[in-house]
DNA sequence: TTATTATATTGCAATATTACGATTAATAAA
DNA sequence: TTTATTAATCGTAATATTGCAATATAATAA
C-alpha cells in the first residue's frame, strides 16, 4: 500500500515519527550540519556545498521547512536559511525524552 | 529516482540517517515503546497491541532489528523481543551529539 | 524594458516503503 | 503422526520518496 496508518497510533508516536522521518535522509542531516557549522544564514550556496541538483535540494529544504526546524526569509534574489533554535531544541527535548524513557531498564533478552 | 546517493556524505551523516529513518514510523516508535514499557521481553503480542497484520509487523522487526536496536530470541513456537541495551544507549548518544552540535548556536535568521 | 540571478514548482522515471493475503517453516501438543 | 501455534517469507498492490530536466516565478541589474 504505501500508505502508513497513522491513525493506529497516538499523536506523540506520529509526531516523533514524522521528525525522524525528515531527519532520515544524509542530505538533510548534511544541510542541518552546515547550517550549525557556519554558525548563520545561508544564502545560496547549499547546492555547490551538498552536491546534488537545485531543485533536489529545494525539495530537501521544504521538507526541513514543513517541520519547522530550519527557516527561510527572502533577501533579494536569494533565500537565507538557519536553524529554528525554539524548534530544534523542542526536538532536542522530544528525542531526549523518548530515548530516555529506557535509563532504568536493565533488561537482557530471555 | 528513489535511490538515495549515499556516496555523497560523510558515514556519519549516513549512519544517524539510516538510524532516524528507521525510527521514522510510528509503527516502530510504538512497538519500541511498548517493549520499554513492559520492561521485559515480549513474545508475540505485538500484533494485538499494534494493531497492524502479522506480515507488517514482522516487517517493521526486522528493520528494526537491522539497525540492531532490538535482538530476538526464539522461544519455542514463539520469538522474544527485547530491546538491545547498548545499541540503543549508543543511539541516545548518536542523536544527542547530534542535536547538542547547535547548543552555543544564538543565531536567529536574518 | 530586457537581461540576469536565485529559488521554487512541475512532471516524470526509477526505486523504496507500507501493508496484507497466502504460504512456508519450525516447534509444540494431542 | 497429525494438528495446532507462531512467526518469517513471498508476492503483489498502492503509495511515497528521491533525483533531475525543464520551466516558472520573483527580484535585481543593466
Amino acid at each position: 500500500m504505501g500508505l502508513t496508518k497513522t491513525e493506529k497510533f497516538t499523536d506523540a508516536q506520529n509526531n516523533i515519527a514524522q521528525i525522524a522521518k525528515v531527519l532520515g535522509h544524509p542530505a538533510r542531516i548534511a544541510i542541518l550540519q552546515h547550517l550549525i557549522k557556519i554558525n548563520s544564514c545561508i544564502c545560496g550556496d547549499l547546492v555547490d556545498e551538498i552536491g546534488l541538483a537545485q531543485p533536489t535540494i529545494s525539495q530537501h529544504l521544504k521538507e526541513l521547512k514543513n517541520i519547522g526546524i530550519i527557516q527561510g526569509n527572502i533577501e533579494g534574489t536569494s533565500v537565507c536559511y538557519c536553524i529554528n533554535q525554539e524548534k530544534w531544541e523542542y526536538i532536542t527535548t522530544l528525542f531526549a525524552s523518548f530515548l530516555n524513557q529506557n535509563t532504568n531498564n536493565t533488561t537482557s533478552c530471555c
